[in-house]
RNA sequence: GGAGAGGUGUCCGAGUGGUUUAAGGAGCUGGUCUUGAAAACCAGUGAUUCCGAAAGGGACCGUGGGUUCGAAUCCCACCUUCUCCGCCA
């Protein structure tokens, strides 16, 4: 959610700073709902004021014996019409409340211009696209031939992008989540946590993929209530500290959370239908942080290199963009995304995205923070990304990995986590 | 699933319809005293939120409704914590 004053006072710098976006929404409405919010609240208020004054007069004259029936009565009168007006601004507020939460973020004023994801900027590289002396097999043949992903099976049992991983591939899955989340807690400061995989809607508005992606959440219906299965682990760890106010010698704080993710993935019918990279159900290692403002944008830059670490100590190769306004996503001020290459597809393929949020999310949950008691709260940053993804993690180690051979080669920092197997054959 | 008890400000905790603008304490800020600190004493203090340039006013006692001229207080529903019983991976 974005400053309602900064926008009531600044409206068209705002404005102008939403238009570069690549996202519908209607910015001509604000002014008429909040300025007849203001008036009827003013109005409601004035009334209160006298109720009150009345209110205090009334036992006071009681007691000197005074007649105060005609009071009442008029009391009545304006009791009736306080309770009027007070549903006319409840129903304007929620309004007002439920159209700011239709509003993207405004983007960081470095964030390069662009329309798709064709003007993301490349950043750095980390080695060099993997070379072949043979002809190399997408990771969706190699997994059936080496018999460690059965998507027949998965779509049998629930549908299409669902896949079982079976033996060392069910073990390569598990182990490089184990090496992420060791790799982020011992090496990188993160702490665990072990967060729910269903949420409730209020959390997935605080996050902001709610009201906007509602149609990308699976909703879970049970025990008469409604309940969303998690699109990332960013949503149950960030509500963690929803309606808090934090300690500011706390921050920055640091986690990493490891949750299976279901998305519904509308919208895209027909793409990435082959191997693990476009699943409804996957994995993933998540890194959240909560900072200072002022602190907020080296902690993006640290967040984003915590992630490619483990992508070095896999020695797979990536590259990291910046990615541009048209493609930012509603919820983020700045984003890089990190993209490990993926030789069946023959690009970059995202395997990480990492956002600083700003305050937009700290507004939405409510997530404040002050360094002495005596201060005013302020709203944190939010920042999270990907530490990685490991189905597509999975996906690159069989594709990058593999041998003239058919096998695939386990990087060598998954070795312990795979019991000794040097290799999948 | 059954029975019961709670949720009050930064924290502890009182408060069962109107001088409660939420008692009292702790904490915090300032002061007195002291070489300095601690202690003691004195004074101040909602640190939440909305409208407003300000003055000022409104909201807020788990949440949402209701009763009333007036609700922390009474009624209803819900959320949540705890205790006991039952069931259970």
């Amino acid at each position: 959610m974005i400053d309602i004053k900064l926008l009531r006072n600044n409206f068209e710098e705002v404005e102008k700073a939403l238009s570069t976006r690549n996202e519908e929404f209607d910015l001509t409405k604000f002014k008429d709902i909040d300025e007849k919010r203001r008036e009827l609240l003013g109005e409601v208020e004035k009334l209160k004021a006298e109720q009150n004054l009345v209110s205090k007069q009334v036992p006071i004259m009681k007691k000197e014996g005074k007649d105060v029936s005609s009071i009442l009565d008029e009391m009545k009168k304006l009791s009736d019409k306080i309770k009027d007006l007070t549903t006319n601004v409840s129903a304007i507020e929620k309004e007002l409340n439920n159209y700011m939460l239709t509003l993207p973020n405004i983007p960081n004023s470095t964030v390069p211009a662009g329309s798709t994801d064709e003007d993301n900027v490349e950043i750095r590289k980390f080695s060099e696209p993997t070379k072949f002396d043979f002809d190399p097999k997408p990771h969706w043949d190699l997994g059936v031939d080496l018999g460690v992903l059965d998507a027949e099976a998965g779509a049998k049992v629930s549908g299409s992008r669902f896949t079982f991983y079976k033996g060392a591939g069910a073990r390569l899955e598990r182990s490089i989540m184990n090496f992420y989340l060791d790799t982020h807690t011992e090496k990188h400061g993160y702490t665990e946590v072990f967060p729910p995989f269903m949420v409730s809607r209020e959390s997935m508005t605080g996050t902001g993929q709610l009201p906007k992606f509602e149609e990308d959440a699976y909703k879970v219906l049970g025990d008469g209530k409604e309940y969303f299965l998690v699109p990332t682990a960013e949503v149950p760890v960030t509500n963690m500290y929803r309606e808090q106010i934090l300690d500011g010698s706390q921050l920055p704080i640091k986690h990493c959370a490891y949750t299976a993710c279901f998305r519904a993935e509308a919208g895209s019918a027909g793409r990435d239908t082959r191997g693990l990279i476009r699943q409804h159900q996957f994995n993933k290692v998540e890194l959240v942080k909560f900072a200072k403002p002022e602190d907020s944008y080296e902690e993006l830059e640290k967040l984003t290199k915590d992630a490619e670490h483990v992508l070095q100590l896999l020695n797979l190769p990536y590259r990291v963009v910046k990615i541009c306004i048209g493609d930012l996503g509603f919820t983020a001020a700045m984003k890089y995304d990190i993209e490990v290459w993926m030789p069946s597809y023959d690009k970059y393929v995202e395997i990480s995205s990492c956002s600083n949020f700003e305050e937009f999310q700290a507004r939405r949950a409510n997530i404040k923070y002050k360094d002495n008691i005596q201060d005013k709260a302020k709203y944190v940053h939010t920042l999270n990304g990907s530490g990685v993804a490991i189905g597509r993690t999975t996906a690159a180690i069989l594709e990058n990995y593999q041998q003239a051979d058919g096998s695939i080669k386990i990087p060598e920092v998954l070795i312990p986590y795979m019991g000794g197997m040097t290799d999948i054959r």
